[in-house]
DNA sequence: AGAGGAGCTGACGGAGTGTCAGGTTAGGTT
DNA sequence: AACCTAACCTGACACTCCGTCAGCTCCTCT
């Protein structure tokens, strides 16, 4: 079902073909991490990868090419921040847990993968299609499970009923993700790494239950 | 004090240069809010302004140093952004008021100016300091006042010690930028522009005062 | 009118793009 | 071993865009 890995003029890879096309992404990786977008070329990505161009155009279609197929590979890994959310209970001590939890694991995951998030973010602000469903499959996984857990805390009567738990989950995990992305701006407020957690989880907890944590 | 608008090559512009060169950055503020950052190109810049590659190199050292200048007017507009939370109270109904005009106001704000927003996003994001200072310079009119209002409360002690003020209102204010840019996202997740503003408000009065808003 | 600086561009070398034809390599078949 | 075939790679090429410079035109002031 997962279909076997083909080149652009529709040939099946075989094991020396796919570990090209593998060092070819970590190059573009590497790339992507060290100079801007705008300034990645084919032939510098070849170039590192010790092969020409042409081989390049054998396994993407180009730069853009390349790099959403590094965001699915990354998205897929993504799949798992369901976790930091799925099954958590957001009452008392244990909803401040999860709260720090959440940030925790999105920030670092954000960390990680800046680079290629970058270029994710802008592809989907420009709306392009693909980009943006990538995003989307990265952020529902959170979203999802938040906006669950908001609807049952409204269900419940503990949040009004005019919010709207989708809209507050998004905005929170949009929230996270810009911070996320600009960690550095905030160093020049003064504020550092290890104190903006707990002020992140801080509005996570508010958005969600409406109401100060007790740690 | 403002300085002449100068050529590249150190040459004094007159009035019909300025016209030229203002001519030329419209027209790549109109490509970039029609095609992909990484394509748009000079020689189509100039194209669509009517004159050729060579003129354009005479104002600009390339599409990056006009897309600052570009953004540089942006963030002169932008200053004005500080009108949305100078002055305002954060008690009571004026509070939720409050928290509704600044949402509203932000948000219209980076609509009119998506395009170059993006840019300056991913500039600031891969560590471009010219970027980021102007990115910060936007933020910064409405973080600063944000901050000084959540002190304030804290002072009263109507805000946990514990919370870094800064850290918060850079966060909310992040939080607005990044909706602001994925707007069309939202849509996906079946939540209207119009519902989201007053759940964006809810969040940034939660975050700022601790408490839920009276309406 | 003409001097001089502002303003524009054709032309050009250099670099990147994307394609194709043709050569090389790996692995299976007889 | 000899052969075949498909995978794999790349030199070469036409094309596009970049960035610069010399030289032309236009405007303005005297």
């Amino acid at each position: 079902m997962t279909g076997q890995v083909r080149t652009v003029d529709g040939r099946v890879a075989g094991r020396r073909g796919q570990a090209t096309r593998q060092k070819l992404l970590e190059c573009l990786s590497e790339m992507l991490s060290t100079s801007p977008y705008r300034d990645v070329k084919v032939i510098d990505v070849a170039r590192m990868a010790g092969t020409s161009p042409a081989t390049f155009y054998q396994y993407f279609p180009d730069v853009e090419g390349a790099v959403l197929e590094l965001a699915e590979e990354m998205a897929k890994e993504g799949a798992t921040l369901t976790d930091l959310v799925a099954g958590r209970t957001w009452a008392g001590k244990p909803a401040w847990a999860a709260a720090e939890d959440l940030v925790d694991g999105f920030l670092s995951f954000w960390r990680k993968n800046d680079a290629i998030l970058r270029v994710v973010d802008l592809g989907a602000a420009e709306g392009d299609k693909r980009f943006y469903k990538i995003r989307m499959k990265i952020l529902n996984a959170v979203t999802n499970s938040l906006t669950d857990s908001i609807k049952e805390l409204q269900d419940k009567g503990r949040v009004d009923k005019w919010v709207n738990p989708a809209a507050i989950a998004g905005s929170l995990v949009a929230m996270l993700a810009a911070v996320a992305a600009h960690q550095k701006g905030f160093q020049s407020w003064g504020v550092k790494q290890a104190e903006l957690k707990p002020n992140l989880a801080l509005l996570v907890h508010l958005g969600v239950t409406g109401k100060k944590p007790t740690k």
